[in-house]
DNA sequence: CGGTGGATTGAAGCAGCTCAACTTTTGTGG
DNA sequence: CCACAAAAGTTGAGCTGCTTCAATCCACCG
């Protein structure tokens, strides 16, 4: 097994857990890891793309656009998860990333080799678009039914959960890595009113904030009083 | 091939298109045609589920409560939609019939048994997945960053656009099945803008309405500008 | 040390909500 | 089949929470 795999695998369950130690091994030979700088889009919309990626470290925006402008980031991605559209020329999400980001990319053609021999992969691709799906689906009510403190409280919550791979549920400190505007398009709110109420949680001593980019949660249990659960 | 099957078949790409007569047939025996009135709970989050099914008629309406009462519906689906959560024992939203629903039913074990005979029935479910994914991420810049008559315009599209499975493009004339109060809760607003954004949609001309539930779309790219693109 | 981009804070405006009255449709029993 | 009740929908008036616009502050970097 490369030794890269299974830094990656250490982690829950990426796809390439489905593969035996061969079929990791030939695989490997068509991945490169690869580290971009923060801002670099990484999947067009409307646009073939060339591969795929495991994501193996830092924050990856999915971000939807309007004609006019307007724009909502859809999803977050963190390692160990995979980025891309199986089976489809084009995604009609776009991929930034939002901090400097790890990755191991391979081609299309590589990837539907490998689920061509071992069905367990598709499989794992499955489960992993069910879960976005369910992540889609709970961040549709924080956009349709919350107010705004509870949004941001959620948002936060979210990010604990998820920053630090190696972090069982909620991290306490952790930097933001998204600036202002980012938080306010994947809330549905301004970046004022993002700012308004990071503002009132630590002014409430919920959380902590430190060179605006260092969060510091001081009491879990109020913040999820504050995300409305 | 079972008679109901080429009829359900008829239509775009139900989950029992990746299955040969053989399988369909040994499906066939396992499964049950039901028709449920409007209102009927048919998966119930965090309940373990009995079956799945495939939607044949009707609209079902996937809903996320919030523990005040506050509900989101996360999503709406039509035939010939699967319905149910593969591979969990339970899903996270619940779905109810939002009109009278003709089902075909089936049990989990026999779902199981026959992604095991055959894969391209998991790969089927796969893609729906992804179409689900791709769904709600589009709502979510609805819910995210339109306006009250952008989101009640979006809607009336959608519903056009799905509400016979075969019209291709949108049907000019149909019902809405849902309530205000399930419109709002789809649109995260009120039944009062509802109901106001609908009537200026009608004194504009771009709908006429009667009985309060038969939509007609006199003018679609005007209800298409409306919605925000 | 000064410049730049991001973040914070304040004040005013407005979109959508709340509350309330009224209308239309649907359902039920005589 | 009609009368009536209940449910669903519409419309209006006032209020509130988020946005908009504007000024200021702060961290980072040459």
């Amino acid at each position: 097994m490369p030794v890269l795999c299974q830094a990656c695998e250490a982690r829950h369950g990426g796809i390439c857990g489905a593969l035996d130690p061969g079929q990791l091994q030939q695989l490997g030979r068509q991945t490169a890891r690869r580290e971009v700088a923060a801002g670099t889009q990484l999947v067009a919309a409307g646009v073939p793309a060339d591969g795929y990626a495991n994501i193996l470290g830092g924050v990856v925006k999915l971000i939807k656009l309007m004609p006019d402008g307007r724009q909502q980031i859809v999803g977050l991605q963190f390692a160990p998860d995979f980025l891309g559209r199986p089976f489809a020329d084009s995604s009609d999400v776009s991929a930034e990333a939002a901090s400097t980001v790890r990755l191991c990319v391979f081609s299309r053609s590589a990837l539907e080799r490998m689920v061509a021999q071992a069905p367990a992969l598709e499989h794992r691709l499955h489960q992993q678009a069910l879960r976005e799906l369910d992540d889609a689906r709970e961040w549709m009510i924080t956009l349709g039914r919350k107010s705004a403190p509870e949004r941001v409280a959620s948002f936060l919550l979210l990010l604990a959960a998820h920053i630090d791979p190696l972090v069982p549920g909620y991290s306490t400190t952790f930097d933001i890595t998204l600036k202002r505007a980012d938080i306010a398009d994947f809330l549905g709110l301004t970046i004022e009113t993002v700012s308004r109420n990071l503002s009132a949680l630590r002014k409430a001593g919920i959380i902590s904030i430190e060179r605006r980019r260092c969060i510091t949660i001081n009491d879990t249990a109020a913040l999820e009083v504050a995300a409305g659960r």
